[in-house]
DNA sequence: TCATCAATTCGACAGTTATCGAAGTATCAA
DNA sequence: TTGATACTTCGATAACTGTCGAATTGATGA
């Protein structure tokens, strides 16, 4: 089964990933991307009740940590989870 | 081995550790205490470039997380790791 | 008792951040 | 072109947090 290769991340990029996870919002927000295959915006901002000028601030601090990929297509931005990141974050720290 | 029965986290200790780890000098205060057994704060201080008054306030963090426990023996605070709270966590998170 | 040492608490300060409304930028449809 | 939709950027604000020095508490030993 698919272990690919392990992921090697920086130090700095782990603590934007600890950083990034220490909002509940954040966390939520990457369940539900996680929970389905590709989610937009609206899909969120839909569940979570926050404003759209929030929601953005949000997906940037998770994609400068790495945490999700953000493909723009016209006016919709789809969001995948970085599943190999964020497994690669919770290696690391297992390790202690 | 021994995986033990697996620990169920409340959401406000997950947020508690979540934001616990967020502070890269505690995740490094963490790694040094699971790297011995028990660890007094003085031994901390000795590796880390910290004042007494920063390392108490990182420690009750710590502590109020679940992250780790605070045996005060005579004047000296020994720390040991909870690795079943830490496990716990990052079994949560790996399930997203 | 007195001095010392380990750790905590207090008060303050500087830097960070989550949040919003308003304005801006694309994109798409009529 | 016009309007609506989806998201982003800007500016501001309130709350939080890491940090320290100073004062405090509690234990130990001379």
């Amino acid at each position: 089964m698919a272990a690919g290769k392990p992921k090697m991340l920086s130090k700095r990029q782990r603590e934007l990933i600890a950083k990034a996870l220490s909002d509940p919002r954040r966390v939520e927000i990457l369940k539900q991307i996680g929970s389905g295959n590709c989610v937009a915006c609206g899909d969120i901002r839909a569940r979570q009740d926050v404003s759209a000028a929030t929601l953005s601030h949000h997906m940037k601090e998770l994609e400068m940590a790495g945490l999700i990929e953000i493909a723009r297509e016209g006016k919709y931005a789809n969001l995948t989870l970085r599943r190999d990141v964020l497994r690669a974050y919770l290696d690391h720290l297992a390790a202690i």
